[in-house]
DNA sequence: CAACATATGGCAACTTCTTGCCGGGCCCGT
DNA sequence: ACGGGCCCGGCAAGAAGTTGCCATATGTTG
């Protein structure tokens, strides 16, 4: 009476083999089957051999999501990133990648496209399927982030949101290094050009420059802000010739690359006229002609670091949410800056 | 003796409610709030709204991981890129990401480092947790390619493999637009800087520009294969200027900025020595000085394109694999292509 | 050789959600 | 007034694994 399908020996609608199948093929249980795939030694080695033979044979393979389900671990992680072709972050997300995939997990990469609005929406799909979260330049507000976080173990990037763990770089003494850079050459003023407002990177390198400043340095001055970008840069370089310093640092090479062609567009030379610093090294930096200096963040173990210490906390280990995790940053010297030009040197 | 664990009550160890617990809430079945979200209009909109209210109230919502088993729907997609550090790339995957996150979809990227063994291992980790995937720039063999094709609908970026469908951009008309423009210069040879062996791209590159100069056009040499990178791009400077023609045309930019870089460095002109092109259109393309002449590929349109193909195949399509989709390009005209020297127009 | 410890496999319950089928209530047509 | 359909909610059987607990078989020890 009831409908009689003949499903014996269609090779077209075959399904793919479940631990079952092999339990029904090698002659054990499924459990048997299940452990010697999770849990090694539980079963005979002999045993194990054999079923994973049969498994082999049969094409057989586990599916992560069935596994997820009753432990709960999906194996994915998520990485948030504000926008996915900024050169900023393309390391980051090599860095991640490759931490993630040596652990075994994998990583599901949402580009926000610089909305916070999005970036919920993101979090919101994202979430239930991933045991974790690095967040990169997020534009959500402190709390919205602390909520998140509550939820799942997080790690924010270039940002310090207290009770959420973090990855910096080392702002203070790339600061240093470049101030000293710039006075080496014999620069006694020079203007901070600041990218966005809400940026807590932009705040803080601000502040570290003119503590770094601070004494029998230079002076310094700040304009902007300006949005990170090449166009960003441009317009800084419009106010900066209505008022010159013969040095400038920018908050990121992405500023200062649009600020430097802006100046050279105008007939100034670099570094002759303006010595230009950025921040970051970003591919690019080096394409430029003059090759930007710029204080160089390790971008790839940025990503890597806030991988790393996430499982780590996945694995029991107590988030740190004091300080930050810092990593060093160096300065690379290219032809973008110079000595001082009103003492030229022999 | 056994660790005695509390957990009545303990707010830090509830788990996330489930449709059993709003089903209970609310005084209905469980099934009745599985449908209340997933089969719209199967249920009474009254009972909806109420099922929905209290399972805001709970903070319910829906694991992914659990609807997916049964149905088999996992809503994510695999992005395999060779390189997320290639600017190339950037586009693509934001693009990808657009057409993904429209439609509900969520991105898994994998970056396999030019490996062809990280790639294989990438996609058994990821093949069957997702619906589809995207290859960009894979480097397994056409025939592994088929293999794994034949276990998830998939399409590949800027590589024809027969049976699978491909995206790919315009390439005779950029060799045509790029060849017009060198002869409207009044080059009457020139060299190509081939790219890696193992390249689709590079062979059709080459073919197609062979193709648009024969006949009336100018002479065209070959020389390589070098690796697709700035290194890459200052052997063949080297190479070059052993062998020098007029103009040249790279297999892609970074090849192009790299031979430009080492041109300059020396001491050569560009373009009044060498008129330099490349393909693509990267990030750093207009960067460079002089900006970089090149035949532009809408890489965003390229990723896009792809992911709608592969959710129209979910979706029940028919998978393209005749013809590759084409995505059309252009010539962006910039400063590092000029008039032929030995005939210096006024 | 008996008593106990250990290794190994099986049973069945559990993870969260979906869905085919069933049935009670209500409306409608005749 | 009564039978036939709809509408809508519930039951229970999956989807593909994991795992606590139990039952053997085997090994070890006194």
């Amino acid at each position: 009476m009831s409908g009689e399908d003949s499903e014996d020996g269609d090779p077209a609608e075959r399904r793919s083999p479940t631990i079952y199948d092999v339990a029904e093929a090698a002659g054990v249980s499924p459990s048997t089957v299940s452990r010697a795939f999770s849990r090694p030694g539980r079963v005979n080695a002999r045993t194990a051999e054999r079923i994973r033979d049969v498994a082999h044979d049969l094409g057989y393979r586990v599916v992560p999501l069935a596994r997820a389900l009753p432990v709960g671990r999906t194996s994915m992680l998520a990485l948030v990133v504000a926008d996915a072709t900024n050169p900023f972050h393309f390391d980051i997300i090599r860095g991640a990648q490759d931490a993630a995939t040596k652990a075994g997990y994998t990583v599901l990469l949402a580009d926000t496209r610089e909305s916070d609005l999005v970036e919920r929406q993101a979090l919101e799909r994202t979430l239930p399927m991933v045991e974790g979260i690095v967040l990169a330049s997020s534009r959500m507000s402190d709390s919205t982030i602390r909520v998140t976080a509550k939820q799942r173990p997080m790690v924010v990037l270039n940002r310090v949101v207290t009770g959420v763990p973090s990855v910096v770089t080392d702002i203070s003494s790339g600061a240093r290094r470049a101030i000293d850079h710039l006075r080496g050459l014999g620069h006694d003023r020079f203007t901070y050009v600041a990218g966005p407002e809400a940026s807590w990177t932009d705040g803080m390198r601000w502040r570290e420059l003119r503590e770094a400043a601070r004494g029998a340095g230079p002076k310094v001055r700040r304009i902007g802000p300006f949005p990170p970008t090449l166009e960003g840069g441009v317009e800084a370089g419009r106010a900066l010739r209505r008022e010159p310093t013969s040095a400038v640092v920018a908050y990121n090479d992405l500023l200062a690359i649009g600020l430097m062609g802006e100046l050279i567009g105008h007939g100034h030379r670099v570094p002759d006229d303006f010595s230009v610093i950025g921040f970051d090294d970003i591919f690019g930096a080096q394409l430029v002609t003059p090759g930007l200096t710029t204080v160089a963040a390790p971008l790839y173990q940025v990503g890597s670091t806030a991988v790393g210490h996430l499982l780590a906390v996945l694995n029991g280990a107590r988030p740190q949410t004091e300080t930050p995790l810092v990593v060093p940053t160096s300065l690379i010297r290219r032809r973008s800056t110079g000595p001082h030009g009103t003492d030229p040197v022999a």
